[in-house]
DNA sequence: CGCCATTATCGAATCGATTCGATAACGCCC
DNA sequence: GGGCGTTATCGAATCGATTCGATAATGGCG
């Protein structure tokens, strides 16, 4: 007898359960998954002898290697968790794409492209990968990718070759957003705009912010913004939330020269500019008037109905998802381009009149 | 010659890198994961090699068959991954579950329990599991799990043999807010309770909650308040969030006989309540003590500080990453227990006279 | 000068499944 | 009853790396 095998902790191969059921490897693998002939009692004495052994199914190790695949797609966030996650856009897009991958029988593989000796973009065994909150600088991580022969879909980047993209018309729905502003007879228009980089210290946004930017989204919105302002100032804020919304708002309305009217770049931060105004005792929209972006349902927006332009979240990460899927199965989806819808509520009026301007 | 290796879009392997190279395949394994002797010139040959092919580094699933893991660490997420990342506390843990695990260079895998074809944790190549926000059916998966040999971690679940439990005093930190209001005069009390289980419709608490309960943390903080006040009612919530608990506070306050005091079992909450106290003309906390639960910084608290508990949600979730890889390397990490703190803000207050009740 | 301890390299086995081509068994029809 | 098309099963190659034990080359030391 060869009582060796109950020593360690090893888990039954699929020889062993072959064995027990006196039949071929070949055979057992046949009867577990479905993909060719086997008789009724073979199957049968191959299921029983995996139940004896306690035999959980084949590894699915052995199984990406043999077949090429391994089930998973990769997602590519560019922060800490928390922060990807605290935004409610992020959350929605993530959740499009959990759905179409999730349906596809994959699973998600969440990966940062920041520090520590993480299991990274060029170890982790994926069949694809999604590039979410795409900075111009990720022109690295696609390089690795593309040699390692991995499909890519980014949401929100410059075109690039080798890279199916999905994208939001950041550019033109900010200018929708600053015509109606226009329209409203605003001049003195301010943005609070989403950070420009990596680096997350609120400042006055810098004059050259077109070369500074690698954020793709900020850099974006920015330019439609400029389409309707050319000479528009503003802050960039910490990030998207009410909070640096806020401290922002307060930055731009204390200072010298406030202006009749603000361009946040998130609902959250347009929530945020609000609050400030509130605290300052300036009432939206008869003196403030505020637009966000995105048409995040954003809890605490109190009675306000914020003028903003809603984006398809939901539908963008669905469309990364199934075209990952796609690619990965050989397939050649084609780009997607996504537009946002103007949804003007109560937080924009025409600008007060001059006269009401304090001392003179 | 053999012209036929550049016609397909394969990768190179190793093996042709080392043949290139003028090495042997195990030699060119050595230069690249440095886990043995290799002389400098040899070790830049053989990267040249790689250079001039183009090869991207060894294949993970490859890899991953040879040494018996993969570097993934599975999370299970009970509900969609919408409603899971909208909780301020799964996020914390998540959070902190990713800061160890990444640090131990492993990713993380997104799994639900629910519905789907989907990689699952019968089929996903991973080397260790987690367990979030459990429910007490959770017992079929942890079947399977340990059928596969794999070790599993669990956050607030009732311990099971083989599962390394990482727990909250759930039912005590709630009873300590209790005695809190006990001790301020409060009798009619009533709960707002996370939901049950996975049906997700407000409803009043039935009587035998302990029995149908399936959520753990829901069950246990449930106790705790009996603990004290051991005939209260109350609400189940839809979910955590801000408008379920305004939608579960207007049903308490309009209803026959409102309490002098919520119970809310998370802050998002007791922060509803808060709010449909306010829409109702109750004064918080002259008229009506509200509690919650976690410690949360809900933005929109207002001028509020409530009164809660704080749990440690990142160390919670750091102690899970870190379990988790402990266990994969073969360790055997102790259980932790972990412990909130009481914090009394302005929301609660000594109960009002009965002399001021309406009517009589 | 010869022996032994290092150091660098190699060959072959291994991880656990899938899959292709071959073989054997079987019933059918003319 | 013999040839043929099915159907079930098997053997062996393969996926792409890692790693153990063996071998060859190198250097130090007595």
């Amino acid at each position: 007898m060869d009582g060796e095998a109950s020593a360690t902790t090893q888990r039954p191969t699929l020889a062993a359960v072959a064995a027990l059921a006196g039949v071929s490897g070949s055979t057992a693998s046949l009867a577990f998954s479905g993909a060719g002939p086997v008789s009724d009692s073979t199957r049968a004495k191959v299921l029983t002898a995996a139940q004896t052994l306690g035999y959980a199914g084949p590894d699915p190790r052995a199984q990406s290697l043999r077949r090429g695949r391994s089930g998973i797609i990769g997602i590519v966030i560019e922060e800490r968790l928390q922060d990807a996650f605290r935004d409610p856009m992020s959350l929605a897009m993530l959740d499009g794409i959990a759905d179409e991958t999730g349906n596809a029988g994959a699973g998600l593989l969440l990966l940062s492209d920041i520090g520590g000796p993480q299991l990274d973009i060029r170890s982790a065994p994926m069949d694809a990968v999604i590039l979410v909150g795409c900075s111009t600088r990720l022109d690295e991580s696609v390089a690795v990718l593309r040699q390692r022969g991995m499909p890519v879909v980014a949401i929100e980047a410059d075109d690039m070759p080798g890279v199916l993209s999905i994208s939001l018309d950041n550019r033109d729905a900010t200018a929708r957003l600053a015509r109606h502003l226009l329209d409203l007879g605003h001049e003195s228009v301010a943005v609070v705009a989403l950070p420009l980089d990596a680096a997350k210290e609120q400042q006055r946004l810098p004059a050259n912010w077109d070369e500074l930017a690698t954020s793709h989204t900020t850099r974006d919105r920015l330019r439609g913004l400029r389409d309707v302002y050319p000479g528009f100032g503003g802050i960039v804020a910490t990030r998207s939330s009410i909070d640096a919304g806020r401290a922002a708002g307060l930055e731009l309305l204390e200072g010298a020269d406030p202006p009749t009217a603000v361009v946040a770049q998130s609902d959250l931060l347009a929530m945020g500019v609000i609050r400030a105004a509130e605290s300052l005792g300036i009432r939206v929209p008869e003196e403030l008037s505020v637009v966000g972006f995105d048409g995040a349902q954003v809890d605490a927006m109190g009675s306000y109905d914020l003028t903003t332009v809603i984006q398809p979240a939901v539908e963008k990460g669905r469309a990364a998802g199934r075209a990952a899927v796609e690619l990965v199965e050989g397939g050649s989806p084609t780009p997607m381009a996504f537009t946002s819808e103007l949804h003007i509520g109560t937080t924009t009026a025409a600008r007060s009149q001059p006269e009401r301007s304090r001392a003179g």
